[in-house]
RNA sequence: GCUCCUGUGGUGAAAUGGAUAUCACAACAGUCUUCGGAACUGUCGUUCCAGGUUCGAAUCCUGGCGGGAGCACCA
C-alpha cells in the first residue's frame, strides 16, 4: 500500500516538474487523520514555487485515481498534508491476511545466518537483574531477526577465568571448602573475595597470583594426573563452580524464554586470542608498553586499550578476539550482533578499531548494540556491597505477586515474566530502566499483563462464539479503529527490525490492546450487529497480539 | 580534564524533521442487571536555557546549565 502511494505521488511530482523532491509516506499520529499521510506538497513547495495546498490539490486526484476503491478518502489537511483513509474493502482484505500464521513476518533477510550474542553472565558470580535485562532484550532482537526470515544462532559468552573467578575460589580455598553445591554459596564467596581484595594488600597479592595460576592449570587441565593434590582440588572446584553456576543460569534463561545454541567460555578463547595478539604485535598493530601489550587507540581518536597485562594474563579484549575466531570456526555466519550493557560501548569501539587492523573481514561482520542498565531507586547495585538483586530473587518475588490472582503456578509465572519483560522492552534498548523494588512491578495499565489480559478476553469471546467465528462477512460501516490499527502490524515489525527497536512493538501492542478494550466495552460482539464480521476482527486482533507478544518473548497465558 | 550518552506533566516512558506532543502511574470524577473490571470514559498537568538551520524542531547544528557512563594492566 505504502509503495503504491509512493509511486503514484512520485509520478505526479515528476509530471509537475519536481522529480527530485524527497517526501515521506507516514502514519498520522492521530488516526482520525487517516491511515496514511503524504507530505509531498510541502516538500515540493519551494522547488515548484507554489503554495503547498495548491500542489496538494493537484496531487490528491492523481492519488485517488491510483488507489481506486482501496481509498475511501483522499483529503488535504493542515499545512498541505494529503491524508488517505483506507476503504472498508481494503481493511477487510488485510484482516483476512491475518489468518495466515505468518502475519507480520517478512523475508527481507531470508537466507542470512545471523548470530546474536547476549546475556553473558559470568560464572562464579550470581546473575543479577542486569544480565536478565540483556537476556530479555537479546531474545527479542533474535526473534525480530527471525521475523525477517534469517536463521538466528543464539550464543552467550561467560568469563570462567579471570579476576572474578580467582576472588571466589580464593575464599573457598582459604576456608578449606572442597565442594560446591549452590550458586548462592558462590555468590557469597565472590562478595567476600571482592571485599578482601579491596581491603587487604595480602589478599590482593594472593588473589592476583591465584588468578594467574588458574589460567595456567585450566590451560593444562588434560595433564591433571600430574598435578599436585592442591592443584587437583583447585581444578575440581573450578570445574564444579562453573557447572553449578551454569546450571543456575540455564534455569533462569529458561524461565526468561531463552535457549542458547552455543555457550562460549573465556577459557576456550584465551589461547586463540593470545596467539592473535602476539601475531598482531609482530605485525606492529599492537605494541608493548610497561610490560603490557596494548593498542594505541589514539591513532583513531580513541583511547589506549590493554590486551595482555604485564603479568601475562589476557584481558577481556583479547578474549573477544579469540571469541571472534572461535565463532568463525564453530559456526561461520553472515552477520554477528553482540549485545552488551551500555557501559561497554567505549571498550567496544576501541576493540573493533583494533580488530579491524587484525582481521578486517571478521571485524566487518560484527555489530555491537547496547542495552541500558536496570537501576534501583535505592542506588547503584554492587556485588561487593551486597545490594544486588539477583535475577532469581526478582522473578520469585514477581511470581508471588502474580500468584495472588492466579492460583495456577504456570499462569502466575507467565504473568510475572510478562510484567518483567514488558517493563524492560517498553523503553528504547539503550536507555536505563529505573526500577523501584518497593513499588514492584505494575500488573495494571501500561504493563505486560494488560496485553496478556486483552488477549485472554478476546480468546474467551471466540471460544464462546463457537465455530461460526470463521464465517466471512462484511460490515457496511467504516472500519473500526481497531481494524485499522491491526493493518499496521507488518510495517511496525519492519521498523522495529530496521532500528533494532523492540519497544516500537511493545508500544504498538499497548495501543492495540487499548483499542481492543474500547471496542470490547463499546460493541456488543456476540449477538450484536454484524456479529460474523466482528468475530473476524476479534480473530485478527488475536493473531496480531499473539505474534506481537511472540516477537517480544512475552508468554501468552490461556487463562488468567 | 578528555570522550560518549542523556535532559519531555508530580513519577516512569513514547514520538522515522510534521498537524492540537502521546501513553501509563499517581490524584480527582464517573461507567457495571457485562461477551471476563488486571477493563472502559472523563478532568488535571509536560519538551532545561539561549541562539541557528528549515515551509515546519522535543528531534538537526552551535554555545551554556544539569544528570549518567567510560577513560590502559576489571569484565
Amino acid at each position: 500500500m505504502e509503495e503504491r502511494i509512493r509511486k503514484a505521488v512520485a509520478e505526479k511530482l515528476e509530471e509537475l516538474g519536481a522529480a527530485e523532491v524527497s517526501f515521506a509516506v507516514e502514519w498520522p499520529a492521530d488516526m482520525a487523520h487517516g491511515d496514511y499521510a503524504v507530505n509531498a506538497a510541502m516538500a515540493a513547495s519551494k522547488a515548484l514555487g507554489k503554495p503547498p495546498r495548491q500542489i496538494a490539490e493537484e496531487l490528491a486526484p492523481a492519488l485517488q485515481a491510483a488507489l481506486g476503491s482501496d481509498a475511501a478518502g483522499v483529503e488535504i489537511a493542515g499545512p498541505g498534508f494529503i491524508n488517505i483513509t483506507l476503504s472498508e474493502e481494503a481493511v477487510s482484505h488485510i484482516l483476512i491476511a491475518t489468518r495466515d500464521g505468518e502475519w507480520g513476518r517478512n523475508t527481507d533477510q531470508a537466507g542470512m545466518r545471523i548470530m546474536v550474542e547476549y546475556g553473558n553472565p559470568n560464572p562464579f558470580k550470581e546473575m543479577h537483574i542486569g544480565h536478565a535485562t540483556g537476556a530479555v532484550i537479546g531474545e527479542s532482537f533474535a526473534r525480530l531477526i527471525e521475523y525477517s526470515g534469517a536463521t538466528v544462532l543464539r550464543d552467550t559468552f561467560g568469563g570462567d577465568v579471570g579476576p572474578q573467578v580467582a576472588k571466589a575460589l580464593w575464599v573457598f580455598m582459604r576456608d578449606g571448602v572442597t565442594d560446591i553445591a549452590s550458586a548462592k554459596e558462590i555468590g557469597k564467596a565472590y562478595t567476600q573475595g571482592a571485599n578482601a581484595y579491596e581491603e587487604s594488600e595480602e589478599a590482593k597479592t594472593q588473589i592476583d597470583a591465584l588468578n594467574t595460576h588458574i589460567y595456567d592449570i585450566v590451560a593444562r587441565q588434560e595433564e591433571v594426573a600430574a598435578f599436585s593434590e592442591e592443584d587437583r582440588a583447585l581444578l575440581y572446584l573450578w570445574q564444579k563452580g562453573r557447572e553449578v553456576s551454569m546450571e543456575e543460569f540455564e534455569e533462569i534463561f529458561r524461565l526468561l524464554g531463552t535457549t542458547y545454541d552455543y555457550t562460549f567460555f573465556d577459557s576456550d578463547t584465551t589461547k586463540l586470542g593470545m596467539d592473535a595478539v602476539y601475531d598482531a604485535l609482530d605485525k606492529g598493530v599492537l605494541e608493548k608498553s610497561d610490560g603490557a601489550i596494548i593498542y594505541r587507540g589514539e591513532k583513531k581518536g580513541l583511547h589506549t586499550l590493554v590486551f595482555i597485562t604485564s603479568r601475562g594474563t589476557p584481558t577481556y579484549e583479547t578474549k573477544d578476539i579469540g571469541l571472534a575466531f572461535l565463532k568463525e570456526m564453530r559456526a561461520s555466519v553472515d552477520h554477528e550482533l553482540i549485545l552488551t550493557a551500555v557501559e561497554q560501548v567505549g571498550h567496544f569501539k576501541v576493540f573493533l578499531a583494533a580488530f579491524e587492523d587484525i582481521a578486517p573481514q571478521l571485524a566487518a561482520k560484527i555489530e555491537h548494540a547496547a542495552h541500558g542498565l536496570l537501576q534501583l531507586t535505592t542506588g547503584k547495585m554492587s556485588s561487593r556491597k551486597g545490594n544486588v538483586i539477583t535475577a532469581r530473587e526478582l522473578i520469585t518475588e514477581l511470581v508471588t505477586a502474580a500468584g495472588v490472582r492466579n492460583p495456577d503456578p504456570l499462569v502466575a509465572q507467565q504473568v510475572a515474566i510478562g510484567a518483567l519483560k514488558y517493563m524492560i522492552l517498553r523503553s528504547a534498548p539503550g536507555s536505563n530502566i529505573i526500577f523501584d523494588p518497593e513499588k514492584s512491578l505494575s500488573l495494571e495499565g501500561d504493563s505486560g499483563p494488560y496485553l496478556q489480559y486483552a488477549l485472554v478476553r478476546a480468546r474467551s469471546i471466540l471460544e464462546k462464539a463457537g465455530p461460526a467465528a470463521e464465517a466471512e462477512a462484511k460490515a457496511t460501516e467504516t472500519p473500526y479503529e481497531l481494524s485499522r490499527r491491526i493493518t499496521r502490524f507488518p510495517e511496525i515489525i519492519r521498523k522495529a527490525q530496521a532500528l533494532r527497536a523492540p519497544h516500537l512493538v511493545a508500544q504498538y501492542l499497548t495501543q492495540l490492546a487499548s483499542e481492543w478494550n474500547s471496542f470490547y466495552a463499546n460493541e456488543r460482539i456476540i449477538g450484536g450487529d454484524n456479529e460474523a464480521y466482528k468475530l473476524g476482527v476479534v480473530s485478527a486482533f488475536i493473531r496480531t497480539m499473539e505474534n506481537g507478544l511472540w516477537v517480544l518473548g512475552i508468554p501468552a497465558p490461556e487463562k488468567m
